[in-house]
DNA sequence: GATGAATGAGCCTTCATTCAT
DNA sequence: AATGAATGAAGGCTCATTCAT
């Protein structure tokens, strides 16, 4: 069993699926870009559906893995989040193709949209947990409100990433330096959530 | 000329987009909610893109002018964010099916897209105006990246309320004091961006 | 709004599903011997199964009213019986296309054949009814196997008449006194069971 | 070389068959169920309508050799004619899924179904036989219609079978009392085609 | 202004068959 | 002898759009 096969299906459906969003995207052209008959997509997924899910369930695992590593690396709590905001700011940028899927394909609410929106609340999470470590140490007025702000910081980074992004595609470009940008700007949005 | 057709078919679409985003929404589906034949719509309008296009104009304006009267209500820019940030949230809260196309639908290379983000340029500018008076009375070392920063909160909040509205579609009501929530999770993370 | 786009639809689908049995029918041939577009039969029935569905009603409506004529015009249950033979044989032999369909799309556990089964049940029902009224002017043994009987003069009809069909097809002919032939053999057959 | 495994692919192809008829019997699922690689069915048969034929010839030939015993083990035509009728209402109530292929795919103008019917065509002529030394013995007025008798003869059979069949499957259970009352019921129609 | 029947390109999916191992 | 991954032609169904009335 050609592992190989599926390898390249994966990888022509997460560039299709990120140029044209779900709906839009072909089979045929997935087909095409992984230089494999149609039929062998199906012979390895049950359907589109499915092959979506499972581009998102791993997409989501790897990317969550990354940013929880960069997180746990350090042990103070401002220092967690500043690793956790430079991982997922810099696997997003990096990972264009996957962002723009990230903030388009969640809403809905078909079970793939529910499905996807669960794998985030990992993330949140992540997020809220590294909070809730942060406000032990000192007080913090917004206690009962870690998850409702680890949702904001989500979406704060992951819209500055997304529309980075697509200046970056405007002007033909990905500049290094922008993630050093980005990082300057939400760094003192964020990480005044652990003074507050 | 019976404005009161377009009317009809513009409330329709509104919905229908919302419920199933613009590539599953069905041009039947739209008359039927309508109440209208289905040659109707094409009478006026040039197709599904345009309607659509149409839309979101017609309701980012809307949403805008809310916005931006609620932020002129005040003078100090302190007072201006905290107008600005609750008139969006209680907004987008009120306009569940709106908010969710703001953020499922802005995402992608297609023209329609692109003008849509045109139209939230607008908005965040808004922000970003604020800011920049705020930031005039005081030093503020991210002066240069007054833009960022305002996509940034943009993001926070949109995320924020998308995320309290499926919470409240899966517990099946609409709590009103979530708002206060809310605004209180978001308010110190984004006033922060005062203080820097 | 055509009825006749409609009927042309009709007819056509009788034809291609009566050639190829319902499984290689394809809508496109059906399509295009309505001289109809593909979308245009869809516009009227939901479906395959539905459009076949609606032929099989159709058609054996008119057969069982053809038949039901035919025998209601006599009054004696052995005139009735024998009207009722030769209206079936011949409305079969002449409706070949409905023939075949009648005896090779019923057996099947499907919904569709269960459908089709339901309303040959009338057909076995309204010979059942003359077996009835002719064995009370009689003794009858097989009075509690009436509707047995009833299924077995219907398959020694309806299997004959196709035996036929397909000869005169081999023959490329159909021999109008074939018909004849036919009455002469099952006439005994069929009537021995009035009289036992 | 394994005959055991061709047996496997028979036994297999059997059920499916007629669990669902030839066009929607799914290679797929014969290997399954034969437990055996879809190739290897590629290997010991030419195809899917080959694999057909070859269940039907051999399935046909053990159903006519049981009537034929049946029929030779009587010397008066009368007794030849319940021996057969016996035997074959015997042997395709027990074996329901052979007698839903004979009623189902006989029909139509595929080579496989032509040569179905000529493998009927031997059961015909064998009710045919009988017929004749029945008529032999005194005179018949049918002499001459032999062959439409027997096919109407075969109709009846058939078709009663089949039908106690699927009320058994209705009523999930196969009560072995209704083979004396098909028996009962075909008995005198069936014989009256030797008194004529 | 409004209608709705008709269109047909487009797309997902199925499945018999092949072939390298 | 047997395997099962790969194939691709084929077919059912959708839906935005058109147009005669």
């Amino acid at each position: 069993m050609k592992q190989e096969t599926v390898e390249q299906i994966f990888r022509a459906a997460v560039e299709i699926f990120a140029e044209s969003g779900f709906e839009r995207a072909k089979m045929d052209d997935i087909a095409q870009r992984a230089q494999v008959a149609k039929g062998t997509i199906y012979y390895h997924f049950k359907g589109k559906e499915e092959l979506f899910v499972a581009l998102m369930n791993s997409g989501m695992e790897k990317f969550t893995d990354v940013v929880r590593r960069a997180t746990e690396a350090h042990q103070d709590p401002a220092d967690q989040l500043r690793g956790l905001l430079r991982a997922k700011v810099t696997y997003l940028y990096h990972h264009g193709t996957f962002a723009k899927l990230l903030l388009s394909e969640v809403w809905g609410s078909k079970e793939r949209q529910q499905a996807f929106r669960a794998r985030i609340r990992d993330l949140v999470e992540l997020i809220e947990g590294v909070l809730r470590r942060g406000g032990d140490s000192r007080f913090t007025s917004s206690r009962d409100r870690l998850h409702e702000t680890a949702v904001a910081i989500f979406g704060a980074i992951s819209v500055t990433v997304l529309q980075e992004i697509f200046r970056a595609e405007d002007r033909e470009l990905l500049e290094g330096d922008r993630i050093e940008v980005m990082l300057d700007t939400l760094e003192p949005l964020i990480c005044g959530a652990l003074r507050d």
